[in-house]
RNA sequence: AGGGGUAUAGCCAAGUCGGUAAGGCACCAGAUUUUGAUUCUGGCAUUUCGUAGGUUCGAGUCCUGCUACCCCUGCCA
C-alpha cells in the first residue's frame, strides 16, 4: 500500500518553505513532466517524471504532461506515443492535462513582439560563426552585435518576415538584449527565435520560425499555472534566463513558477541518457530502443521489470543534487522483491544432466501435487509430472565435491523438490571422459506431503521428467559495462560486453509453455523469467532472464 | 573577468532552532527453510560528516581559508 512516510528531500523542503511563506494561492502545488519527443524514455526520466508525479500528489496538486515540442528537425509521433505508452505503463496519471508546447506557438510570438516593442529583443543578422565569436569566452567578456541597436519598428518589421516564412532558414535570429558581458554565458543575449523552414510533426507548415528552449520553457511553465518546475543540473545555469523572461513579460508577474534543480540518474554497469542509448540502436549493438539489456523503460519492460519495482526503486534512491552512480543491484533488488509473491514458481533446466532413477518402474508416471508459490498460498498448486528418467542441472552434480557441497555426489541424497529424495549410485561417461548420466535410486517413502520426517537431506534440487520436458529458449543477459571507473560516456562504445546476450536451450516443464507475452516466473533456483513479446510464439515462449536470485552459495577450496 | 553547483559508510541518502550521525542497497555472521532463495536476528561512520583552522559548554549544521569533482562559450533540449 502507500508508504507510510515520505522522505523529505531538498525539493519538498522547498515547497514547504513556500507554502509556509504563502508563495502560491491557496498553496497550490502544480509540477509538469515535459520531455522533448525525439527519443524513447529510459530510467533517468522515470525518476523524473516519478518525482513530479508523486510531488503533485503529495500536496494534492496537479500534474501535466507536456511534450516540448519546439525543435521539429528532431522529432516525431512515434516518439511521442512511445512516450506515452511509457509513462502511463509506470503508472502516472496526467488526468486530462497534455499539452504540446507547439499550440502556445501563437503566444510566444506575442511576447516575443512584446519584448521587442519593450527593447528588449532585437533581430540579430550575424551568421551563427559571427555570433559564437561575439560570444567571448568563458573568461571574456563579449562584444554587442552589430545589429543590437536596431530600432524597434525595423525588428518589429523583420521578425514579422521571419514569421512569414520570408527569410531564408539560419539568415536571422531574434536574440534577447541583456548583457554581453555577463558571467553567465546563457545572459549574453541569447537566441529566443530561429528560422526553421521544416514540417513540424504537429502544426505541419504553419511556422517558419521555432523559439529555443530557454525562451519556450517559462512561458509554457506560466502559462499551464506551474509552480514548480523541476529539471536536472545543467540548467542551473539557465535559471537567470528563465527569471528573465517571467520578469518581462507583463502576463507572468504574479505567481510566476520556481525552476528547481536536481541530479540525473546513473546507473553502474549500464549506460543512461539519450544519447548513447540512440546511438546503440543506431548501431546496432542492440535489438532496438526496447533491447532487454536496455535502460529505457521499453527495454525494462520488455525485459520483464514491473511498474511497480521501477517506481519502488525510483522513491528509494530519492532525489538530490549530487552526482551519483546508483548501484544497479538496487534495481534488482526491487524487482526481485515485487515478484517474490507475484510469480509462479516452477521447475526448468539450463543446462540438463540425464538422471536415471533405477528403482523406479519404467513406465510409471506420477503427477505430483506442488505449491505455485510457497510464499503466497493463495496461488495454490500445480500438477508436475515425474518419472524413471529426469533432468537435473549439470552444476547439481560433482564427482569430487568441494566441502559444503549439498548437491549430488556419489553416495550423497538430495530432494528433487515437490518429489522424493534420490541418492547417487554411479556416473556414467562417454569415451572421453565427459559425465553422460547418473545413476539413482529414490526412497518411495520421502515422498512430497508424505509427512516423511526420519531423515533430512541438506540439499534441495530442481529436475524435471525427460519424457515431459519442453525444450525452451531462454535468453540471458550479462551487464552491457563492466564497473570500472575507467568507463566514460565518451569511451562507453569500446567498453561494450560482447556477452551481454547468451542464449540458451532449457529444458521446462510442461505449465511453462503457455506463457503469454510478459508472464513471469521464477524458475526455481535461477531466477525470475518473463516471456519475451517480440519472439515467443503460441505455446513457444522465449524467456528473458530478468534477474537470478541472490545466492550466498561460493564454492570453498 | 570567469560564473554556477556538489562533497555524510563500498553505493544511494536523511539530517528544521547548533544538543551528540535515520533509512535503503551491498556485504558479513547466526537461526529458520522442500529454492545455498525468501524470512528472521545481529554486525556494519565515536581517531565520524572533503580538508585546515575558528566561534561555542557543545559543530555534519555557524564563520574563514583550502582541495576535489560536475556543469556552462548550440540558431539542441
Amino acid at each position: 500500500m502507500e508508504s507510510t512516510e515520505k522522505n523529505s528531500n531538498f525539493i519538498t523542503n522547498a515547497i514547504d518553505q513556500d507554502i509556509k511563506n504563502k508563495v502560491y494561492t491557496d498553496d497550490r502545488v502544480h509540477t509538469r513532466f515535459p520531455p522533448e519527443p525525439n527519443g524513447y524514455l529510459h530510467i533517468g526520466h522515470a525518476k523524473a517524471s516519478l518525482l513530479n508525479f508523486r510531488i503533485a500528489k503529495q500536496y494534492n496538486g496537479k500534474f501535466n504532461l507536456r511534450f516540448d515540442d519546439t525543435n521539429p528537425t528532431k522529432e516525431d509521433t512515434e516518439y511521442i506515443d512511445s512516450i506515452i505508452e511509457d509513462l502511463s505503463w509506470l503508472g502516472i496519471d496526467w488526468e486530462d492535462r497534455l499539452f504540446y508546447a507547439s499550440s502556445y506557438f501563437e503566444k510566444m510570438a506575442t511576447y516575443a513582439i512584446e519584448l521587442i516593442n519593450k527593447g528588449l529583443a532585437f533581430v540579430d543578422d550575424s551568421t551563427a560563426e559571427e555570433m559564437r565569436t561575439q560570444r567571448g569566452s568563458l573568461t571574456e567578456a563579449g562584444t554587442e552585435s552589430p545589429f543590437r541597436n536596431r530600432s524597434i519598428e525595423e525588428n518589429l518589421q523583420l521578425f514579422e518576415k521571419m514569421k512569414a516564412g520570408r527569410l531564408p532558414e539560419g539568415s536571422r535570429v531574434l536574440r534577447a538584449k541583456i548583457d554581453m558581458k555577463s558571467p553567465n554565458m546563457n545572459l549574453r543575449d541569447p537566441a529566443i527565435y530561429r528560422i526553421l523552414h521544416t514540417k513540424h510533426h504537429s502544426t505541419e507548415d504553419d511556422w517558419f520560425i521555432y523559439p529555443m528552449y530557454d525562451y519556450a520553457h517559462p512561458i509554457e511553465d506560466a502559462l499551464e499555472g506551474i509552480t514548480h518546475s523541476l529539471c536536472t543540473l545543467e540548467f542551473e545555469d539557465h535559471r537567470p534566463f528563465y527569471e528573465w523572461v517571467l520578469n518581462n513579460l507583463d502576463d507572468f508577474k504574479s505567481e510566476p513558477p520556481r525552476q528547481i534543480e536536481f541530479a540525473k540518474l546513473n546507473l553502474t554497469k549500464t549506460i543512461v541518457g539519450k544519447r548513447y542509448l540512440k546511438q546503440l540502436v543506431d548501431e546496432k549493438i542492440v535489438d532496438g530502443w526496447d533491447d532487454p539489456r536496455l535502460s529505457t523503460i521499453s527495454g525494462l519492460r520488455r525485459r520483464g521489470y514491473t511498474p511497480e519495482a521501477i517506481q519502488a526503486f525510483c522513491e528509494a534512491i530519492g532525489v538530490a543534487k549530487t552526482n551519483s552512480t546508483v548501484d544497479i543491484a538496487m534495481l534488482e533488488h526491487f524487482i526481485r522483491d515485487d515478484l517474490k509473491l507475484k510469480a509462479p514458481r516452477l521447475m526448468a533446466v539450463m543446462d540438463p544432466l540425464l538422471v536415471t532413477i533405477t528403482n523406479y518402474p519404467e513406465d510409471e508416471v506420477e503427477w505430483l501435487s506442488v505449491p505455485l508459490n510457497q510464499e503466497n498460498p493463495e496461488m495454490g498448486d500445480y500438477q508436475t509430472p515425474f518419472s524413471r528418467q529426469i533432468y537435473v542441472e549439470r552444476s547439481d552434480f560433482m564427482e569430487n565435491p568441494p566441502k559444503k557441497y549439498y548437491r549430488l555426489y556419489p553416495g550423497n541424497e538430495v530432494r528433487l523438490r515437490g518429489g522424493y529424495f534420490v541418492t547417487c549410485t554411479d556416473v556414467i561417461k562417454d569415451s572421453d571422459g565427459n559425465i553422460t548420466e547418473l545413476l539413482c535410486t529414490y526412497d518411495p517413502a520421502t515422498k512430497s506431503g508424505s509427512g516423511f520426517t526420519e531423515r533430512k537431506v541438506k540439499g534441495t534440487i530442481h529436475w524435471v521428467s525427460k519424457s515431459h520436458a519442453k525444450a525452451v529458449e531462454i535468453h540471458e543477459y550479462d551487464y552491457l559495462l563492466d564497473d570500472a571507473e575507467s568507463i566514460s560516456k565518451e569511451t562507453f562504445l569500446s567498453a561494450i560486453n560482447p556477452n551481454s546476450l547468451k542464449v540458451i536451450k532449457a529444458l521446462a516443464e510442461p505449465a511453462v509453455l503457455s506463457a503469454k507475452a510478459f508472464e513471469k516466473f521464477q524458475f526455481i533456483r535461477n531466477g525470475y523469467f518473463s516471456a519475451d513479446p517480440k519472439y515467443s510464439q503460441p505455446e513457444a515462449p522465449v524467456f528473458n532472464q530478468i534477474v537470478p536470485l541472490k545466492s550466498s552459495w561460493k564454492p570453498q577450496n
